[in-house]
RNA sequence: GUGGGUAUAGCUCAGUUGGUUAGAGCGCUGGAUUGUGGUUCCAGAGGUCGCCGGUUCAAAUCCGGUUAUUCACCCCA
């Protein structure tokens, strides 16, 4: 007999786990709703000719897909299949696959509902997506995104609305963070003012290894993209600037630089009067991987812990343009409810939850006490107290044992004595104590 | 896609230069206690040593392959 099995990067989660999980979720939701977010769900499968190329060569490559139902080898490109060329044969056996992010999907659903929509459209999406990367810590093949993303609109004060969900989120998480801002706009200065406007992809890719290779890795990156040494140090020079006034002179001869450097201006300015628990910095050295940003960058570190960012997102400026609504603007961040979780458990952030899961235990000793304990059951649960009972008059040892497997606070045991007077022998599994009471009162002490 | 680690009881892991019947802790079952759990004591059940092959008188142990898993890199949340 073959124990049993999951896939490889996915994870069961038991009892405990999903009700800390939901405390993330519900606490992230409640403030999404707060400030009129709207929730929306797409399919888990998308046909595949919506996701790919949208992710890059390297992102096809880690696309679920999904084999066509039927007798699919029979319609399968046969040259395809003699020349066993598996990335020519997918198309004639796969039409769909599993969502790969929640981004391209709701860049689809607002094209395909543009009509239904009223913009701005302020929209969140908690749900599982798929990637068929190898797994390593933190990193899963199934995993849960939390997006909150506003289209239709260029106004900066979303991008200060973000930023206090950011602070709202993580402050009622009680999770000390630091919230970065960056603009696209600025690197593209960068770049124009160092000359190498052509190589600012292989320059944010460099960039954004500040954090984890050091100033030197950097440099070392940027010469091995071939980027002049004479543009490396001007780069350099730029990082170093902490300040946004500064920046603003040494961008000055690039006007997307300069024009970067207004929106960020502004978005300081929407914040200045608002009351953030955490700190929100600009950071130049910020870059993010992901090309199709063209705006603001955000990304959020929790502080007195060794982990990567727990959220990030930024203004795309042409996210519907794949799929034929042109000129329609968006800004949104993530969240990642794994790191959170692990963020969390390390700092003992969660709440007590075990008490809720089983106030009170019915133990009957024969089975006219079980038909008896189950009126009673029934009394208790409609005061509203969660309850239950063991299902069989067994062994008293072995239900006692269950209700501590439990953590059951309190017992109620049931045998002739307890029948004939009334009276049930009430126990608080803590303390031990037991007290000889109706069921009257005893509703009345857990209500 | 590239490179490394690991695989022994339900779980976490020991296991000597290759040598009788492969161990521990936790968990599980029973008992001490027929109306009392969490503590304690006693007993018991539970293993194709991932799989296939090779070396050897002899393999959990050495070698090759294979599968699974895990960590790191690329990339990303």
């Amino acid at each position: 007999m073959s124990k049993p099995s999951i896939p490889k990067g996915t994870r069961d989660f038991g009892p405990e786990e999903v009700i800390k999980r939901n405390y993330i979720f519900d606490t992230i939701r409640s403030v999404f709703t707060k400030y009129a977010y709207q929730p929306i769900e797409t399919p888990t499968m998308e046909n595949l000719s919506t996701l790919t190329g949208k992710y890059g060569e390297e992102g096809d490559k880690l696309l679920f897909k999904v084999l066509n139902n039927g007798d699919f080898l029979s319609k399968a490109n046969a040259e395809a299949l003699a020349e066993k060329n598996s990335a020519k044969l997918v198309s004639s056996i796969s039409k769909r696959g599993l969502r790969y992010d929640l981004t391209v999907p709701f860049a689809r659903f607002v094209v395909m509902h543009q009509n239904d929509i009223s913009f701005p459209f302020k929209r969140y999406q908690i749900q599982r997506v798929w990637r068929a990367d190898r797994p390593q810590k933190g990193r899963y093949q199934e995993f849960y995104q939390c997006d909150v993303d506003v289209v239709g609109s260029n106004s900066l004060m979303y991008e200060a609305e973000l930023t206090q969900i950011y602070d709202e989120v993580f402050a009622a998480l009680k999770i000390p963070v630091e919230i970065k801002l960056n603009n696209r706009k600025i690197l593209a200065g960068i770049a124009d003012v160092a000359g190498i406007s052509d190589q600012f992809v292989d320059m944010t890719v460099a960039i954004d290894k500040l954090d984890k290779v050091g100033m030197d890795g950097v440099k070392n990156e940027l010469s091995k993209r071939e980027i002049p040494a004479a543009a490396i140090a001007k780069i350099e020079e730029i990082l170093q600037t902490t300040a946004l006034a500064d920046l603003k002179a040494k961008l000055s001869a690039s006007e997307v630089g300069i024009k970067g450097v207004e929106e960020l201006e502004q978005v300081f300015d929407y914040l200045s009067s608002s009351d953030l628990s955490n700190e929100v910095q600009f950071d130049v050295t910020l870059a993010r991987g992901l090309n199709y940003y063209t705006g603001c960058i955000f990304e959020v570190k929790a502080k007195n812990v060794q982990m990567g960012s727990i959220g990030g997102g930024g203004r795309y400026d042409d996210l519907t343009g794949i799929f034929g609504l042109k000129n329609v603007s968006g800004v949104g961040v993530s969240f990642g409810a794994e790191r959170i979780y692990d963020v969390m458990e390390e700092l003992q952030l969660f709440p007590a939850t075990a008490a809720d899961s089983l106030k009170l235990l019915f133990i009957a000793f024969d089975a006219e006490a079980h038909a008896y304990a189950f009126r009673c059951l029934g009394k208790v649960r409609q005061a509203g107290i969660t309850a239950d009972l063991y299902p069989e008059p067994t062994k008293l040892k072995k239900q006692m044992k269950y209700a501590n497997d439990r953590r059951a606070p309190y017992v109620v045991l049931i045998g002739g004595n307890e029948m004939e007077s009334g009276l049930l022998t009430f126990k608080n599994m803590e303390s031990g104590e037991q007290t000889s009471v109706d069921l009257e009162s005893i509703i009345a002490q857990l209500s």
